[in-house]
DNA sequence: GCTCTTTCATCAAA
DNA sequence: CTTTGATGAAAGAG
């Protein structure tokens, strides 16, 4: 973040930190100040995995004035998501772009273009701050909407992998019909006129894996063709290219892009290849010349992944970023592969906009590259080695235990859970006792992605008579992902990966020492690495059945805070311990239990709450016991995992018709493990073939 | 409005 | 594993 604050220098900033202005950071200030608070015991630096106590009481519309005094400022003021955070790319398009001191070609058109530009694009050269609020609201429903669509996709697919022992029909699209039901409850973002230029709430980089989500957001509407465009008077302009195929062989340098026109296919059985003409989105494209608009480019990938849980059958799976803006510089005439003529045009990436982070990751040189100043902190523990970068000053990371399991203390004894008789896969969820526990359901998809954030999910463990291949065991086996921690510029060390990642991934087990509240108070101020866990669910009948269904009025019954347990990674810790906080955390951290029946006692098991792109730093919500108020206001938008279980829990009802046609096959899998590089692999054929 | 056509999707069978 | 056919939703074009 570019302003550090005064207020830096109040709190003493270690290994993990909350951005400066984060509500949290504010409220520890003004606890300090104000020490006769009503909350003191609560006033403890923890972290803590039950977020949604918080969220029942901002819900309820308690104690709106007790929050006011205990951080010192109404509670409106505390702006509830984005507000300084990890996320740091938000906006930073607008405010780059006219930086007019950007070397902006080579062609001498500068002003030219930008006066094009600001005529198209009506942007009145926005200040860096102006823009941001309406911007961040933007972001925020952007990021809720995928994140309900990720989330529906992972549910009908859990419904589909359910019902697939039985012989009805499948849902062929789960893609399409998860659009539908957005699309019958309103919930498509930037609707209306097409946008021309950066779409609000979408940020260079962001990642998606349906050309349905990219429609759904306004980010490029036609499901299958490549190119969007618009009418502007009687000239159509193109708004948006999706550029899933080969033609890129100069990635790791350049900002060209050489596209294939659309059409001359042979699509159908008798049809002959054509050569293309110079209509729809070609004639858009050509006419985005003259005009010099901005074009949205989005690159697809296209890769076989494999499940490591399942029948070994691979699956493609896409993954389209989008790559910022383009201008289109010129077109020609070519001759395809089939000997007719395509269109090719020319684009080239607008600058000043942020780099393209799967450019690095795939890049030669990135192995090499500086800073690095760990080659694997776990010293060969992990599967992966994590090493460490640190590109901002001379700093090593701090010295710890790396562990790959919990520490327990003398006194501790596991209960031995009940395990589940399952020989043939957990696909039974009548019979299969985890199932059961789960709420006759296995809360991960295949792919091994969780499906809907629970209060408690039980995996198989080693009671359990299925092999480790069970598709209930996902966090239970570490980390699936090349992870590195790195020095930011405002707090501290973090972590991110080096390849993507989808939503619902497993990340990585919080890990440390098991402490009693006892011990643990003992140490909160001098350790940053406290992590309250079990509070808060000793009723689980209400957990199961009615979390999902009436989630507030559970939790409201449940509010009792019992003696609890706490995770302290001081000593001993892995990974998880760099991970920050932040107010709009692109992770989460759910209870599960596999090996252990003390539910005082879970794994800490952090999950991607949406798709991460590389090198983008992995957040979470500390849900802080310290400051009710900040949480209050900034937990509202951040539940939107949790909530999302709920909304499509009632939109299932809607379509149940739908819904309940069932699958036949054993659905084929995919798998979100690496990114590797497909480039070479691609079927290129001039209009992406079929 | 209503069809028809087109489309760098997607799945699953061959 | 690669290819191919069937299926599909959305929007422009007529």
């Amino acid at each position: 973040m570019a302003g550090v604050n005064d207020e830096n220098k109040i709190v003493v900033v270690k290994g993990l930190m909350a951005a400066v202005n984060c509500p949290w950071r504010r409220g520890r200030a003004a606890v300090k100040s104000n020490p006769s608070t009503t909350s003191m015991k609560r006033n403890r630096a923890k972290r803590s995995n039950f977020a949604w106590h918080y969220k029942s009481k901002a819900l309820f519309g308690k104690k709106q004035d007790d929050v006011g005094k205990l951080t010192g400022k109404p509670i409106k003021s505390i702006s509830p998501l984005m507000e300084g955070d990890a996320d740091e790319g938000a906006s930073q398009m607008q405010m780059v772009l006219w930086n007019e001191g950007d070397a902006y070609d080579n062609d001498g058109q500068l002003q030219n273009d930008l006066q094009l530009i600001k005529k198209w694009h009506n942007l009145s050269l926005p200040p860096f701050g102006a823009a941001c609020s309406s911007d961040k609201g933007a972001r925020i429903k952007v990021r809720e909407t995928l994140r309900l669509y990720q989330a529906i996709v992972r549910k009908l697919l859990q419904e589909e992998e359910a019902k697939s022992m039985s012989k009805e029909n499948s849902i062929r699209r789960i893609d399409l019909l998860a659009g539908k039901i957005l699309k019958d409850k309103g919930k498509y973002v930037n609707t209306g006129k097409q946008i021309l230029g950066p779409v609000p709430g979408v940020e260079v980089g962001d990642e998606f894996h349906y050309r349905v989500e990219l429609m759904i957001i306004g980010l490029h509407r036609p499901l299958q063709s490549g190119i969007d465009y618009l009418k502007v008077g009687k000239k159509i302009i193109a708004t948006s290219i999706v550029a899933s195929g080969g033609y890129a062989n100069d990635v790791d340098s350049s900002d060209v892009l050489i596209y294939t026109g659309q059409g001359g296919n042979a699509t159908g059985g008798d049809k002959q290849p054509e050569d293309q003409k110079l209509e729809r989105g070609n004639l858009a494209l050509k006419n985005s010349i003259e005009e010099r608009n901005f074009v949205r480019v989005i690159r697809g990938f296209k890769d076989t992944k494999f499940s490591e849980f399942g029948d070994g059958r691979g699956k493609v799976v896409a993954t389209y970023t989008y790559d910022g803006l383009y201008i289109v510089k010129k077109y020609w005439q070519d001759i395809g592969p089939h000997g007719k003529m395509v269109y090719k045009f020319e684009l080239r990436r607008v600058p000043g906009q942020s780099d393209l982070s799967w450019k690095h990751v795939k890049s030669k040189k990135f192995k090499a590259r500086e800073g690095r100043c760990v080659d694997d902190i776990s010293e060969g523990k992990e599967v992966f080695p994590i090493c460490a970068v640190n590109t901002i000053d001379n700093e090593k990371p701090p010295k710890f235990t790396y562990v790959t399991r919990m520490v327990f203390p003398d006194w501790y004894h596991s209960i031995p859970p009940r395990g589940c008789d399952c020989v043939n896969g957990c696909s039974d969820s009548e019979k299969c006792a985890c199932a059961v526990r789960n709420g006759g359901e296995i809360p991960y998809n295949y792919n091994g992605a969780i499906v809907e954030a629970k209060p408690l999910v039980y995996e198989c463990g080693p009671c359990c008579r299925c092999p480790p291949s069970c598709h209930n065991r996902v966090s239970q086996h570490g980390i699936k992902f090349q992870l590195e921690i790195f020095k930011t510029e405002s707090r501290g060390w973090g972590v991110r990966s080096l390849s993507s990642i989808p939503s619902g991934s497993f990340i990585c087990e919080y890990l440390g020492e098991l402490l009693e509240d006892k011990e643990a108070e003992q140490r909160t101020g001098s350790d940053e690495y406290l992590f309250d866990i079990g509070q808060n669910y000793n009723d689980r009948a209400l957990w199961d059945g009615l979390s999902t269904i009436m989630p507030d009025a559970a939790l409201s019954a449940s509010e009792v805070v019992e003696e609890g347990f706490t995770i302290d990674a001081a000593k001993y810790g892995n990974v998880g311990r760099f991970i920050n906080h932040s107010c709009s955390p692109n992770l989460y951290a759910q209870n599960v239990l596999y090996d252990n029946d003390d539910k005082r006692i879970p794994h800490i098991m952090l999950f991607a709450a949406e798709n991460i792109p590389p090198l983008q730093e992995m957040t979470y919500h500390y849900n802080y016991t310290i400051d009710e108020s900040a949480l209050a206001g900034c937990t509202d938008a951040l539940f939107d995992v949790f909530h999302c279980a709920v909304i499509i829990e009632s939109l299932l009802c809607d379509i149940g018709a739908f819904v309940a046609i069932v699958g036949a096959v054993f659905p084929s899998l995919h798998v979100f493990d690496s990114h590797a590089d497909v480039f070479g692999k691609q079927r290129f054929l001039p209009n992406g073939g079929r």
